[in-house]
DNA sequence: GCCGTTTCCGTAAACGTTTACGAGGCTATA
DNA sequence: TATAGCCTCGTAAACGTTTACGGAAACGGC
């Protein structure tokens, strides 16, 4: 581009280590010290062949200077990059899940991997781009040394790719592709059991579900468990008192447009939501429909931070989601032969238990 | 670690590329075809000394053995990354915008990016570590070319360290530092002007207004507009009417809650809430309080997914969040001297106008 | 005072790419 | 046919870091 300058482009943060010449790289540590760089290096990264004196030097020189080891060097050298990538869609209402859910699951993993100095970045998926090219892109490309998934597909040839690939990884969310990999759900068949439960010894039989319209693998182990206690309580399984949608607000309240839409008699008297954006929607469009929630209609949904503003007060399965973050974390790291002093190896495949909070929501008796 | 292994540690990815033998690099891709690796280069990046034979043969050899250029050699080369990172905090209820706020957002910037080959991260800032200091280490890491801030403080350090270093960014949200520096930013004086305007006409003159705790400037130029419009109208201002605390909905509880303490006739009658969050809260607690939204108290927010489902129904400020990060995308291009070609060099500083949608919660009438 | 050991540090190669430079072959013109 | 110019490609350096290796100095034991 520019005439007559020979060497690399150098625009952007280049240009701080170059024509600005404001970073300062290893090199220029080491001749303001006087020692070589090979030295410098030894003593930042805690190499025992360096005296204390000389480390001393060096740490409150590169402390003074402000040095900071450049990424593209250290990742080309080493073969790692430190930094472990968070794979999301954006622009998407299907995964069902808000990014209060993922900032706060975020913060717990972070404070793990500060202990390691590793970094975590959310890899952006455009809506645009097919997932699976994303992430094989994202991982020939080298941009993370690791990867956590999320929204998982009920066949997720992600799970194939990075397992082929000897990538270390953990899902959030099972899958069916699954053959021994790593991953941390929820405990579905927890919600289930608890809530029909407690909705059958409420007097209903009428029991709703939410089922995702999407691949996504969210609520099969949530259908089999369902239909287990409705055995177990002596109910028959009734079709129609599975509703898809989308795992969103706009979902709920489909969800409550075609219970409107149902004779009374034949709607269901309680709900259980694996979800927790379903609800917000579906109190909206009972109340739209003349319906209010935990008279009319017995609800159990999940914690949310705008789901614990509904009126009446939802009945709701709780978890911190930075304590998720933080068995996410550690069970990654679990993976990750370079950790196996800290976290025994091992492949780890947890679900992690819910609380019932209770509310008002389930109050509701059946017709 | 390992005796009698000479070389780099090969874990993780690096695994991949060495041990594993999957990946290919452009070495072996050149070996492949009996040309040079710089011919290999040269073909891949489009430069124009290359036969366009062999050009086509690169490329399908590429295609086919699944080539993909190491980030960390090209980063190192070239100097850029070919990374924009989206700095956020994580765990933080402070920023107060949502969600499906960011993950709208990051789509629409993606579309403009997908263009230019360039990749978006959300560079994830733990709630334990300054961000400032976070912000340096990332920069300096070299992790991503550019930078999108947003939750800018009123005197936000940032914004500084950028500028003074000459990395190209731009900050979603104005801020009292600015010397300057581009931002985009949401037509706060507009829902002032029309907001405000509207609930005078229908009568009100204690019109309540949320100012945030923290150092974040959000509302600043809100409050200022307030005043201007109060004056306009010849209403005094009455420092009661501004409710300060966190952007979200426990600080729209807490507003209802405190709403509900003050006598009846010292309350404010109208609300103009600037952030998205605070209308499910305050709901929330008015209706805790006996006051019903609507009715006895008139309410103008700002649009979200969770607040569209909100009974009454929200008269409130709107955009569209996708063509945001569109906007914001465009204006970071425009900073960057490498893309003055497609996007006229020059610092772009833009509101973006909202819209206002009629719903049914502004129609309270003043006591 | 010699030798073996330890402690510390400098040297240089390597990671995967991009790119300036030059060399060779070809065409065209004189 | 010689020369100038173009097209194409190979060569090698460079980016910033880590690390294996070897060497120098210091030290202790005999």
């Amino acid at each position: 581009m520019s005439i007559g300058f020979t060497g690399p482009c150098k625009t952007g943060i280049r240009a701080m280590r170059g024509a600005a010449g404001k970073m300062i790289g290893i090199k220029r540590l080491a001749e303001h010290l006087n020692v070589s760089i090979g030295t410098v290096s030894r003593a930042l990264n805690g190499k025992p062949d360096v005296n204390e004196a000389t480390r001393k030097r060096v740490l409150e020189a590169a402390a003074e200077l402000g040095y900071v080891p450049n990424q593209a060097g250290r990742a080309l050298r080493k073969g790692s990059t430190g930094v472990v990538g968070f794979m999301m869609q954006t622009g998407s209402e299907i995964t069902g899940e808000g990014d209060i859910f993922f900032m706060s699951v975020f913060d717990g993993v972070q404070t793990v991997f500060a202990r390691h100095q590793l970094d975590l970045v959310a890899l952006l998926c455009s809506s645009e781009e097919d997932p699976d090219a994303y992430l094989q892109r994202v991982v020939a490309r080298g941009f993370a040394d690791a990867l956590i998934i999320s929204a998982t597909k009920r066949h997720d040839h992600r799970i194939d790719y990075l397992a082929e690939h000897g990538i270390p990884f953990i899902a959030l969310g099972r899958s069916l592709t699954d053959a021994g990999q790593p991953w941390l759900d929820l405990d579905f068949e927890g919600m289930a059991e608890t809530g029909v439960t407690r909705l059958v010894e409420k007097g209903h039989s009428r029991i709703g579900i939410f089922l995702p319209i999407d691949d996504i693998n969210l609520g099969i182990v949530f259908l089999d468990s369902y239909r287990q206690m409705l055995q177990r309580h002596g109910i028959p399984f009734d079709p129609d008192m599975v509703f898809r949608t989308h795992p969103n607000e706009r979902g709920g309240h489909q969800i409550a447009e075609r219970i409107a839409a149902m004779p009374p008699d034949k709607r269901p008297t309680g709900f259980v939501l694996i979800n927790e954006k379903l609800s917000v929607g579906l109190y909206a469009g009972l109340y739209e429909a003349g319906l209010t929630p935990g008279r009319d209609m017995a609800i159990i949904g999940r914690d949310s931070t705008s789901a614990h503003y509904l009126t009446p007060k939802l009945t709701s399965f709780s978890l911190s989601l930075r304590d998720l973050g933080i068995t996410l974390a550690e069970s990654l790291l679990a993976t990750m032969p370079a950790y196996a002093d800290q976290y025994p190896l091992g492949v780890v495949r947890k679900i992690v238990p819910m609380e019932l909070v209770e509310g008002d929501s389930d109050n509701a008796l059946p017709l």
